[in-house]
RNA sequence: GUGGGUGUAGCUCAGUUGGUUUAGAGCGCCAGUUUGUGGUACUGGAGGUCGCGGGUUCGAUUCCCGUCACCCACCCCA
């Protein structure tokens, strides 16, 4: 037979053993916050029609859509990403009571070039809230963003809120009406942090072509004290649209921090994201510990989205976290670590005459909970066995050799600092159910 | 998509100013020192079409061209 050489597509990689044990228990502590907070479940397919999709993410993502004939010849595509399939699946379900509330861990798939910490499939986790206009659902979505990063443990973090009304307001009021230059506008106000201000401005002249009196505007916008809506509403002075905005932010800011979940929140009229589908708040988060790595957290109101698929129209407001991120900026501040096996006790086999004995205990923990695995393979060796032990970061190994077998005993070594225990089986198989979470 | 850089063992990298004969190191892996005990130490071993294709040459892992992959920046995003 030849041989085929092994090998992946670019940007798609294997989540390995080491990585999917503290990954997996990353996302089970984000469904917990969703669980408590009332979010169910949703799983939709890898695959839409071509034509659910398309349209939706503007030029660009209709190009970077992984696009085939299926072989009935229909025209059909991977998802993009969790909202859209969100909003037609919603469109087909007439009959969901409202406010409805999901969330979905999956993967997307997008043909993009990859590059660093940048891939053709990836995941994303997101909840939404469809069916609930108003600060209050705004408020429930940074309950659960809260709620998610305390129980992740990262330490402190700033969740960044803004509103779309703000830049429609100023936009307006600066002759900026064209979606296509609103846009561009916008994505570049979002590098303030990254470029300064100097650069933004230079840009928005040049390459946008803003005349002189507009970049004076925005100029003066920018100068604003980030979180002082008085100041920001006496500069909108009169402007409906931008007025709304700020005062929707400060109700969800009150109701915010009413609840207890205000001390992680600020308003930076400074950031946009780059979407073009959100119609109202929209905010990022940063890690105090990590800022580097950029928002972890994101997310806004997008009203709209779903009438695009014939449905009454809903209001929808959503989170989604950057779970690649989150789970780099986890391990780099060791929350958590790389682990090759879930195993909690290592049976090891002494000799043949063991074996019964051995394979008898291994069934005994696993009925009490214990993660264990009995050894396999020859026992010739018997220190192989702790060698295995140790190199899949088992904890704990248990013995069980004619000495302890004639006691009616085991021997549980704790591999961290050696230390072992003669124990009857019951009083072993306690011991290591109370450890083993 | 544009520009720059790098491809040698599972990983991180030396090296060959073109030359026969065994292309090396550290880590990792396997085995032994140690037939009731892993992590340390010592000893030995396996593992390479020098990314792939073509060209120049008496001779290419080394030089040239192409190609693919990866890295960095820009763009865009998660």
């Amino acid at each position: 037979m030849a041989k085929i050489q092994a090998r992946i597509l670019r940007g798609f990689r294997d989540y390995l053993p080491a990585d999917m044990i503290p990954r997996r228990a990353m996302f089970s502590k984000v469904e917990d916050v969703f669980r408590i907070h009332g979010f169910a479940p949703l799983l939709t397919p890898a695959l839409e029609y071509s034509e659910c999709l398309l349209g939706k993410y503007g030029d660009e993502g209709d190009k970077l859509l992984y696009r085939f004939e299926d072989n009935g010849g229909r025209d059909i595509a991977l998802r993009y990403d969790l909202t859209v399939p969100l909003a037609r699946m919603v469109a087909m379900n007439g009959g969901l009571t409202l406010p409805f509330k999901r969330y979905q861990i999956a993967p997307v798939w997008r043909a993009e070039k990859p590059g660093r910490g940048r891939f053709r499939e990836f995941f994303q986790c997101d909840a939404d809230i469809i069916g609930a206009a108003g600060p209050d659902a705004e408020v429930e979505i940074l309950s659960v963003g809260v709620g998610i990063l305390k129980a992740l443990h990262v330490g402190g973090f700033t969740i960044s809120m803004n509103h779309r009304g703000v830049f429609d307001g100023l936009l307006a009021g600066i002759g900026v009406e064209d979606p296509e230059k609103k846009a561009e506008v916008i994505r570049t106000l979002d590098k303030l942090d990254k470029i300064g201000q100097d650069r933004v401005m230079e840009i928005l002249a040049s390459e946008v072509g803003l005349p002189a009196s507009s970049l004076e505007r925005i100029a003066e916008f920018l100068s604003l004290e980030d979180g002082d809506l008085d100041a920001a509403k006496t500069f909108f002075d009169g402007d409906e649209v931008a007025i709304a905005a700020l005062d929707s932010m400060a109700s969800t800011l009150s109701l915010a921090q009413e609840m207890g979940i205000g001390d992680h929140l600020e308003v930076r009229l400074s950031i946009a994201r780059g979407l073009d589908y959100y119609t109202g708040l929209i905010y990022e988060t940063t890690l105090t510990a990590l800022p580097d790595i950029g928002s972890v957290m994101s997310g806004g109101r997008y009203d709209g989205l779903m009438s695009m698929f014939g449905a009454p129209a809903h209001a929808a407001v959503g989170i989604s976290l950057g779970v690649d991120r989150l789970y780099a900026a986890l391990l780099e501040l060791e929350e958590i670590e790389r682990k090759e096996s879930p195993t909690e006790v290592l049976v090891t086999v002494f000799d043949e005459e063991s074996r019964t004995a051995a394979f008898q205990f291994t069934h005994a923990l696993r009925a009490a909970g214990v993660a264990a695995e009995v050894h396999l393979g020859n026992t010739k060796k018997f220190g192989k066995q702790f060698r295995y032990a140790d190199k899949k970061q088992i904890p704990y190994v248990a013995i069980l050799g004619p000495d302890e077998r004639a006691e009616g005993k085991v021997r549980i070594r704790t591999l961290a600092d050696g230390s072992e225990q003669l124990l009857s089986n019951a009083e072993a198989i306690q011991t290591l159910a109370s450890t083993s979470s």
